[in-house]
DNA sequence: AAATCAAACTGATTTAGATCAATTCAAGGT
DNA sequence: ACCTTGAATTGATCTAAATCAGTTTGATTT
């Protein structure tokens, strides 16, 4: 059954991958990389709804993003789902188990979606050799905290109309961070899941989305979007007028 | 000018402090305590309103409040104040600069503080000798990713009430860990602050305190609070119907 | 003690966005 | 090809919370 899927080829090493520089390795020297390369484990694909890991599930890894898309979520005191994190190519999550020992969050692919996973005990014990792969972990923690930090001011000041514009400038620019395009581009997350993350009704994602069209600022068919006036969308996330 | 009001002992080591379970001194045994205690600063006390560092210094160090309270912000893209975290004693801030090595916040003072310094540098240099501070930190950050996500959750499904009623369990929960009465506290805060931090406008707040008061959920009178019923508090927010 | 000023509270009104209710559309299954 | 099912859209209402407009309170200055 493993890799029933994998017509497109997935690297064997780190060195090979294409998104190397968003992930741990960053900054490594390559007989350090090599070390790394060891201990990162390559599984075979996610299938859509697919879980990574659950919440209550014990914190063994970290987990990189290669190809699909995953979302992170929680379940909140009244026993709801709540979204807390979208996760593209290139991009880590999983951290969120490391302060308990626990993951706080259950993660699920959105789609087909392969995924590097990185042993956090093991990555530890590389420390005493490598020392500048715990830095790396900071900084990346570091990160984290600016990300959920950018979204509670989003959710605290913000319009559904700034909320929702917010989202595709920043799912934009992840983008074209792998250099994939940053104006034509298929949501790989249901407007129920875009609501929920911005703290808002299905009703009112999409009547945004309709809204925006109308005013030509983007295209949009279902989960296709293009982009066609992103320095609207800009000034209207940093328009006085729009909060609340 | 130093230590002008400095009527209570500052301790001078970690050892003596009485929050060093929360602090990074966390699991340290004694010789690796004191080789922390060498590296940490005990400065004087911040006025109320004092800057522990503005956002976009250069990041040298991390805090911990060892007296009065610590409120951090940054400004939106509307150009407005957001408040993204309060600091009660015994907790670490600070640490959102590691990604960049900017601040991303400006942190302040909301009443007259005493802060100890953590200068990362040194830090850093101590994790040869002392490996498990390292391992700390990263705690720390995961724990401050935890805090975050939770506070999104908050943000993004719930009512008004609820906000509020969370906010004032969470208080008087990390009071409790400082062995500081749950139930009777002065809030550090104020009204603007409170509403900013939560997503609402100032009157929706005094409202929601006076709603409580008549319910006889709690006592209020300006900043000072009385818990009377937690569990009335606790069930609406885990109440699905408040919600929005 | 009077004057000043800011924080907090309260009431009246408005509105953004939730809720309720259909309708449309595409994907799978038989 | 037809039926089912769930996602997305659109319209009509309703409501929680924002906004607007005072009033009260308390701390600080003179």
């Amino acid at each position: 059954m493993k890799n029933e899927e994998t017509a497109y080829a997935i690297p064997v090493s780190c060195r090979d991958c294409r998104m190397s520089t968003m992930c741990i390795p960053l900054s490594l020297r390559s007989d350090e990389l090599y070390k790394l390369d060891q201990v990162i484990q390559r599984g075979s694909p996610y299938q859509t709804k697919g879980s990574i890991f659950y919440c209550g599930d014990k914190f063994t890894s970290a987990y990189a993003v290669r190809s699909g898309s995953v979302k992170t979520y929680c379940i909140d005191n009244e026993g709801r789902e709540q979204v807390t994190g979208f996760y593209l190519p290139g991009e880590i999550f999983g951290w969120d188990g490391l302060a308990t020992n626990y993951h706080q969050n259950t993660a699920v692919a959105m789609e087909t979606t392969s995924i590097c996973e990185i042993p956090y005990g093991q990555l530890e014990q590389l420390n005493s050799t490598v020392p500048s792969i715990q830095k790396h972990v900071i900084k990346l923690l570091s990160k984290e905290i600016n990300t959920d930090q950018r979204l509670i001011a989003l959710l605290a000041g913000n319009s559904a109309h700034q909320r929702l514009a917010s989202l595709l400038l920043n799912i934009s620019a992840r983008l074209a961070q792998q250099k994939l395009s940053s104006t034509r581009f298929r949501l790989p997350m249901s407007r129920g899941e875009i609501s929920n993350y911005l703290g808002m009704t299905v009703e009112t994602v999409s009547r945004a989305f309709s809204h925006f069209q109308r005013q030509k600022y983007l295209i949009v068919n279902k989960k296709e979007i293009e982009l066609i006036d992103k320095p609207a969308l800009q000034q209207l996330i940093s328009n006085p007028d729009g909060g609340h």
